[in-house]
DNA sequence: AATGAAAGAAGCACAAC
DNA sequence: GTTGTGCTTCTTTCATT
């Protein structure tokens, strides 16, 4: 898949606002609608795109703390169904499977600390296999970003 | 900021699909597009939505290794002029000032393992303040999503 | 790959209910 | 809040280069 400048236009712009018509992006580098528009859709068919999202502010919906869990399990436990509970869990946003101390490390959003601490000791601690847990809150994020093009 | 079944209808096919169209929207919940298209305007307004972005596959990029790492700061750091070196890594997609063991807690992609040792050895390390590092290896994402509304 | 043209679809604003 | 309407703009396809 070969990337060249108009491309990377495009989903310069379209990663700043996925709505932007593909006449306006034409406009701004100089070629036909129908030009932009056969790229668009040749990128979207690479997979390169993974789609457009709207993007909703947790903290308009009440959710204003984030923190990031590391969770270990017992050495006889399946990673399968610990992350089936996870998923059964609205506030997870984001589980990985890592190297290092953790078995599990997890992302979390939740309405407040009191909240994340009945998530921590019930949803969480009652999952099959999880010995204990490491939460980082996160006071403040500075840098939320896409990787750069 | 009140929000109905309709504005839940919005926002639910546009997080699925931001550049789903208005009027694909107003025939799903049966009201007609204008209808549709000030309950969006009012809602962009109230800043419950936060934008639209396309979303690119790292992994299409050769980004195929994403990484937490904890950074230790001596006591004496301040924070800001912290953050800014980590900005200047475009590697560096979220960074977060957390409570526990580190100051600044960070999530980053990388090309290939070697790429993030020498991130960690030298972009990192010679960051001012930064005395130390532990890093956790995705080895696998198994959630993904954002939070419910 | 890009273009221009053309038809249908969508966006948007406004008056009216 | 919602609707209908009218105008503008956009999307999408296709024959052409």
């Amino acid at each position: 898949m070969k990337i060249d400048g108009i491309d990377k236009t495009i989903i310069k712009m379209l990663i700043n606002d996925a709505r932007t018509p593909v006449l306006s992006i034409a406009r701004k580098v100089g070629v036909s609608g129908a030009a932009i528009h056969q790229r668009l859709k040749k990128l979207e068919k690479s997979k390169l795109i993974e789609g457009y999202k709207m993007i909703v502010n947790p903290k308009s919906l009440g959710y204003t703390t984030t923190a990031f869990i590391g969770v270990f399990l017992d050495a006889s436990s399946q990673l399968a169904p610990t992350i089936k509970s996870l998923k059964a869990i609205p506030e997870v946003v984001e589980s990985h499977y890592t190297t290092g101390n953790y078995a599990v490390f997890i992302k979390v959003l939740c309405k407040n600390n009191e909240d994340l601490m009945y998530l921590l000791n019930k949803d969480i601690q009652n999952i099959k296999g999880v010995l204990r847990t490491e939460t980082f809150i996160s006071l403040e994020q500075h840098i939320n970003r896409q990787i750069l093009i």
